[in-house]
DNA sequence: TCTGGGGTCCTAGGACCC
DNA sequence: TCTGGGGTCCTAGGACCC
């Protein structure tokens, strides 16, 4: 017999980087924590601990500006490889209670506990018993947010923490929602949020005084959903799909910014091929091929381009990306000036297809079973153990048929 | 306060096709 | 020849999230 109404919760760790940090280093509690980098680097603020937040440190800051702040906070750079770790045990904590999983992000998952009442009893008990399961198993804290639909239960979560559960019994959704900032609707920045302001709706409840056509007029097929939410209702794709559907990524990318301009070719280059490998690999790894590869070209002034090139074919070699990613470098960057930030993006993303087996490109198959080996020898010894050809600074063939990413030399399988 | 890095989704215009 | 409408693909930019 299906539930009439849902069960979802949203789990939410609390000060997630800054507690594993803590795990590692048990000497940071009870201090003002800031990871992200060091306190005169270029760059933001991960995670605050909540005795740095009390200096009004947050995420998202400057680390020169927290470092103003709160002089005396420890500074840690982040370790994403101990997040990933301790994420996936927490996933797997969470497996154990519902197979509907959905990790949002590293440290954020909505759970679809609907008809789960007989194997773990009803939702506040259920929520209890897995805050503890968390603590037990990870040390970690969290805190969790129980309603009928995932906004509900983020709000929830919000005013969970930390480390506590907070249930909106069924039917009170409208009531919850009408006393709060429109701000705290996720989805809802900066820019929704004074757009809002000028309309006159400060507060979720304000949506009740304008007709649906006022509202879609003004904020699209957006506002109109979001209005049916503050009424209450449940309708709507916006935001509530099924949950624990895993699918691909859409998009693979890396970035960086120099911690101080640059104008100087070989750098740039070197840095283009450097992201350009950092994008293959992950493709490799994953087994996906991009058709779609994209430039991102900041300069000293913060404006931002992004010039993007379709592929025929797709691609998952590190000498091919880098290729087209060279040529938009080339033709859109303004000779001279200073660059901030570059970043290399691939999309358009899909596995194998069968036209691209028929194609048998014998020479394509060797070049991408030699970058596989590549792969595992850098697992084995580390990044630098191994390059390509005379990498960035050598010069680049003509792609041809022989050598269709125009890579210098030939493939040499790497040795056990 | 001089502003990271990894993502998702939406909008809007132009090309191109029927 | 002055001129429609819809669909899809591609590109660029931007809002937003953690």
């Amino acid at each position: 017999m299906p539930d009439l109404v849902r069960t979802v919760f949203h789990v939410d760790m609390d000060a997630f980087f800054v507690s594993v940090e803590e795990l590692f280093d048990p000497a940071l509690k009870g201090k003002p924590v800031v990871v992200g980098g060091q306190r005169h680097e270029r760059g933001v603020v991960s995670a605050a601990s909540y005795e740095a937040r009390k200096f009004g440190v947050h995420s998202a800051m400057p680390l020169r500006t927290a470092n103003k702040l709160c002089p005396q906070a420890v500074f840690v750079d982040g370790h994403p490889d101990r997040y990933r770790q301790y994420s996936e045990k927490v996933f797997a904590i969470m497996s154990c209670f519902t197979p509907q999983v959905e990790m949002v992000s590293i440290d954020e998952a909505y759970l679809d506990m609907s008809g789960t009442d007989r194997l773990h009893g009803p939702p506040l008990l259920a929520a209890h018993k897995l805050h503890a399961r968390i603590k037990a198993d990870t040390a970690l804290n969290c805190s969790i947010g129980i309603g009928t639909s995932r906004l509900i239960a983020k709000v929830c979560s919000g005013k969970a923490k930390p480390h506590g559960v907070f249930y909106a019994l069924p039917g009170q959704e409208a009531r919850l929602l009408a006393p709060l900032d429109v701000r705290d609707i996720p989805g809802v920045g900066k820019v929704t949020e004074q757009k809002l302001h000028s309309l006159g709706i400060l507060h979720v409840g304000d949506f009740a005084r304008y007709g649906d056509g006022f509202l879609e007029q003004h904020l699209g097929k957006w506002g109109l959903a979001l209005a049916g939410k503050a009424r209450g209702e449940d309708a709507g794709a916006w935001f509530e799909g099924e949950i624990g559907e895993v699918e691909g990524p859409k998009s693979i990318s890396h970035e960086h910014t120099y911690n101080s301009d640059t104008s100087d070719r070989e750098q740039i280059d070197a840095t283009l091929m450097r992201l350009s490998e950092m994008v293959g690999r992950r493709l490799r790894e994953q087994r996906l091929w991009a058709r779609t590869l994209q430039l991102k070209l900041r300069y000293k002034d913060f404006t931002t381009h992004t010039r993007a090139h379709t592929l025929d074919e797709p691609t998952q070699l590190d000498n091919e990306i880098f290729h087209h990613i060279h040529r938009l470098f080339e033709s859109n960057w303004q000779q001279g000036s200073l660059v901030r930030l570059l970043g290399v993006q691939a999309s358009s993303l899909a596995s194998r297809t069968v036209q691209a087996d028929f194609l048998e490109d014998h020479t394509r198959g060797k070049w991408e079973q030699a970058l596989s080996a590549v792969d595992r020898v850098r697992d084995k010894f580390g990044e630098t153990s191994i390059t390509l050809g005379t990498g960035m600074r050598g010069r680049f063939r003509e792609r041809t048929h022989e050598n269709p990413a125009g890579l210098p030399g030939k493939p040499k399988p790497a040795a056990e």
